[in-house]
DNA sequence: TACAACATTGTACCATACTACAAGGCAAGA
DNA sequence: TCTTGCCTTGTAGTATGGTACAATGTTGTA
């Protein structure tokens, strides 16, 4: 069986090796058997593990969710309707994140092109729609 | 003169007058006058800077974009260019987040479409999509 | 005048997600 | 064998943007 040490396992996820600890302190990543030495020694399950995590953050889950999709799939009572409804929450919550950042992105191109480029900034368009819109 | 004390200058910009504090401990607001008690005393000034830095925090500025912003405004030698800059900066910032959401969102759509919310989560699809790919 | 509501200060805490030490032990190659 | 590099631990710091609290002083209203 192919084990790995931490500075192996994080080279292998890509990450910083106290990154690994901060996920086995979260209870992200079980505790790893140790070598006599006391070193931590990992096993493909765990890259595997590790890789869920890293996927599910990429894909917008926090770690509090990652932790919860974790216990879910270990739960033998769990459903795939939990799992589902989880990543639709998400969903929603991207939505309204994406229409948040559009609504900003429209101000500030109204703003930026109201603003001639040149002159003191006391009197800058931009500045002046700050002040004057509320 | 209309002077506010914090509470009131907090209750019409309707923030925490905590937050009024630590603004000024950031430099976004400056050292109030003091009442004879040692009272802050905010003025329509103040009120008005504090507006300014609500809604530049609203669109998308950071505490410590917004305090450049103040900076800039205040220096006689600036421009309403690098003000325009800042602001163009920001919405190239915004359009990256914008097109990073959708990608998760894209992501997070096909793995729940795949999924047909029943049966134990063990074998849910989009578990397996977060392992299978990486 | 009593008393509630507001103000003051410094300091510490919250969440999120790490990152960085110091002081020491262990392992592997020249 | 020596030296470098990796491992261990606990603790503390980073950035962002606040929020909370205790102990104490002040103000306004009934």
């Amino acid at each position: 069986m192919i084990t790995y040490t931490i500075g192996k396992l994080a080279q292998a996820a890509n990450i910083n090796h106290e990154t690994v600890r901060f996920y086995e302190r979260k209870g992200l990543l079980p505790k790893p058997s140790r070598s006599p030495a006391g070193y931590r020694l990992y096993t493909d399950d765990d890259l595997k593990r590790l890789h869920f995590i890293l996927l599910a953050k990429k894909h917008g889950f926090t770690l509090a969710d990652i932790q919860e999709l974790l216990e879910l799939r270990v739960a033998p009572s769990s459903t795939c309707e939990e799992v589902k409804l989880k990543a639709d929450q998400k969903i929603t919550i991207i939505k309204d994140k994406i229409a948040e950042l559009r609504s900003m992105q429209r101000a500030l191109t109204t703003l930026a092109s109201t603003c001639h480029g040149s002159g003191p900034a006391g009197k800058c368009p931009i500045l002046d729609a700050f002040e004057i819109n509320n």
